[in-house]
DNA sequence: CTCAGCCTTCTTTTT
DNA sequence: GAAGGCTGAG
């Protein structure tokens, strides 16, 4: 059944002109059609989104039927919920979810088209970069060349994917350091490519590339667009070319597409994204409606001028103007500091002081550029006995003693998956790297690798102290195995704990109390999992801050965030602390030295401005203490010469206490 | 040849 | 704080 939206002036069963200023009511009521919304920062534009899902499935969209493509999943997860608040619990059927999450879903039912068996498991980054050095290896025994870095080659492979250029002209243009070693390289991907299929694994690169081709077969492509008779994405102006071009497809046949971003918060290049994206959308959709979210309702107007006086010195941008309706406030402040442990303090105690004026502590975050800029002022946290949450640094899924576990259910899922076999082998003690291998590729022979090492465990391929280990390893396998269905997740992953691993796990890591503990939290996070396959594809695609799902369920206790620039991005505090602003750290030097590197920094840094509601607190540390001991000075972070020149910073000086 | 443990190195941003 | 390189032991 085809039926159209109309712009009704009747705004329906709730008082959308209530809740919306007008910019954003237009949005919300729009006809069905292509539609560009430009939204600055703090202007309402998650709101919008809500209640344009409302609005639809309240017109008798099917939730279903609608696709909703977020950055985070978390993100997804929160829109949803605001949505059921207005129509029922019927919004939690839209399709919400990242690219990877979105394709994942799809790839499931329709993989087999592309070769891939049930059941293939997902790569992460570490992963990938495992099985990418294995491919190295093997090409380097056979030439005898020169040594290559997997990370180094994972880069530019993965730019390649993600923006459909072909990987000895992207070298050639972005990684001319690269170029001596081009044909080098150039085989190691076609070996890495096989390989992969060889295991039925996809890293995140896969499941958008595959996707994508998915969608060049017109029939498939008809079916599945079908499916979506409106699809609306966030932050548009993070996506690269090829999660544009999945967009477009996607909606290529009801032709209902609403996108949302701002270029100036365009922050993912490394990633391949494009702001070229959203400021040429229109030349691809030519019907597109341009819309505008220009009312900050978040910051002060002194904020808000730091924001624009930063952004101005950006030539590649849609200018525009936001414009502040908050009371005014005090002028952002610019905090000189000695060094990294004279910015800890100084934020501790300026946290301490806000709580006793009354703040929340879930009202206040430190913002930073890189991961380990944190380090220091987590010392002082603790110290001063400040309750805390990072939304970066060492993943929860990605530590080592979860994805030895993981390993363990990733073979039951998939018994080809090469990783999960080695990283398993090498646990047992007498197994080391080339046995690993020995032992893999003798048990790939069989159909069924699993079932044939739990009936007949190869021991005269390892050493004699390596034989009861492996006799207890084929006993637990032949246990998980023996089941009608493999076992639900949190059964499986108590029997791998019991079967051997919790034991062995002192002499594996330090600390193994607390590693310990986190697996049995582990095993009650799965618990909200019926089948394993849901549950390792959720757990990789998860991410970041799914360790606070897992481990703080039950503290609801107000906390400090702590944050790298990146992953605050959409939310916003009433006090922000952005540290480390020094050059060589923000900008970062590194950044510096690609095309249209300064400009995404600075935009970077209007990202970070733009969280805070009411303070921003700009911290600048004078020398910094690399690696070794050694102390370099350092100059203020050129964005904050930008900005104080414009007269827009109060100085603060601070002094150690006695 | 294979394994384990100790040492150094150097830290961007993420699905 | 983790990953890779080097060494010594088996």
């Amino acid at each position: 059944m085809k039926y159209r939206i109309t712009a009704a002036p009747d705004p329906g069963s709730f008082r959308y002109e209530e809740h919306l200023n007008e910019e954003q009511l237009a949005v919300v009521m729009a006809g069905a059609g292509v539609l560009l919304v430009i939204a600055g920062a703090g202007t309402g534009k998650t709101r919008t989104l809500i209640y344009r899902v409302a609005r639809l499935v309240e017109l008798g969209v099917p939730p279903r039927r609608i696709s909703l493509c977020t950055f985070t999943n978390k993100a997804a997860r929160e829109m949803l919920n605001r949505a059921d608040a207005l129509v029922g619990a019927r919004s939690r059927e839209v399709w919400g979810g990242t690219f990877h999450h979105l394709a994942n879903r799809l790839l499931r039912e329709w993989g087999h088209r592309l070769g891939y068996a049930e059941g293939y498991t997902i790569l992460d980054e570490e992963d990938a970069r495992d099985l990418l050095t294995v491919c190295i290896a093997e090409r380097e025994r056979a030439s005898r060349s020169m040594m290559l870095r997997a990370a180094a080659v994972a880069a530019p492979i993965s730019m390649a994917v993600n923006t459909r250029t072909p990987l000895d002209r992207l070298i050639l243009q972005r990684y001319p350091e690269l170029c001596p070693m081009l044909s080098e390289i150039l085989e190691v991907a076609r070996r890495y490519r096989q390989r992969k299929r060889e295991n039925n694994v996809m890293d995140f690169d896969d499941l958008l590339h595959n996707l994508r081709e998915l969608l060049e077969d017109d029939t498939v492509r008809a079916e599945m667009a079908e499916r979506f008779e409106h699809v609306l994405v966030d932050e548009y102006q993070d996506t690269n070319r090829l999660q544009a071009e999945i967009v477009d497809r996607l909606a290529s046949v009801h032709r209902n597409l609403m996108v949302v971003g701002d270029d100036a918060q365009s922050i993912y290049g490394f990633r391949g994204a494009e702001p070229e994206n959203i400021l040429g959308f229109s030349e691809r959709w030519t019907d597109a409606a341009l819309y505008r979210l220009t009312i900050n309702y978040r910051s002060t107007p002194q904020i808000l001028e730091v924001a624009n006086a930063c952004i101005r010195n950006n030539r590649r941008q849609v200018p525009k103007d936001l414009q502040p309706v908050c009371p005014a406030g005090e002028r952002p402040a610019l905090v000189p500091v000695r060094d990294s442990a004279m910015e800890a303090a100084f934020v501790a105690q300026r946290v301490l002081e806000k709580v006793q004026e009354g703040q929340s502590l879930d009202q206040m975050a430190v913002l930073y550029r890189a991961h380990f800029q944190s380090m220091e002022l987590q010392l002082e946290l603790t110290r001063r006995q400040i309750p805390f949450r990072v939304r970066s640094g060492i993943r929860f899924f990605e530590q080592a003693h979860i994805k030895d576990v993981l390993a363990f259910l990733r073979l039951l899922v998939n018994p080809q998956d090469e990783l999960s076999w080695v990283r398993v082998l090498n646990l047992q003690p007498g197994v080391g790297r080339g046995g690993a291998l020995k032992l893999f590729h003798h048990a790939r022979t069989a159909a069924d690798p699993v079932a044939e090492f739990a009936a007949r465990p190869p021991l005269h391929l390892v050493a004699a102290k390596a034989r009861n280990p492996l006799q207890d390893l084929a006993g637990l396998l032949g246990r998980l195995r023996a089941r009608e269905n493999p076992p639900p997740p949190s059964q499986a992953i108590a029997e791998v704990l019991a079967g051997g691993y919790r034991e062995r796990l002192p002499s594996l890591y330090e600390n193994a109390p607390a590693r310990s503990e986190e697996l049995d939290h582990l095993a009650q996070y799965a618990e909200r999992f019926e089948s394993l396959e849901a549950f390792l594809a959720e757990l990789n695609l998860l991410a970041s801050f799914a360790a606070e799902d897992v481990l703080l369920a039950r503290q609801p206790e107000e906390r400090l965030t702590l944050s790298t620039v990146h992953q605050a991005k959409g939310l916003e505090w009433q006090t922000v602390f952005v540290i480390g602003l020094s050059e060589s750290l923000f900008p970062h030097a590194r950044s510096l030295q690609e095309p249209g590197g300064e400009e995404e920094e600075r935009r970077l840094f209007y990202v970070a401005a733009t969280r805070a509601a009411r303070e921003l607190y700009l911290v600048v540390p004078q020398v910094a203490d690399r690696p070794g001991g050694r102390r370099t000075l350092l100059r203020p972070s050129r964005f904050v010469d930008e900005v104080q020149r414009a007269g827009c910073l109060e100085r603060w000086s601070v002094e150690e206490a006695p």
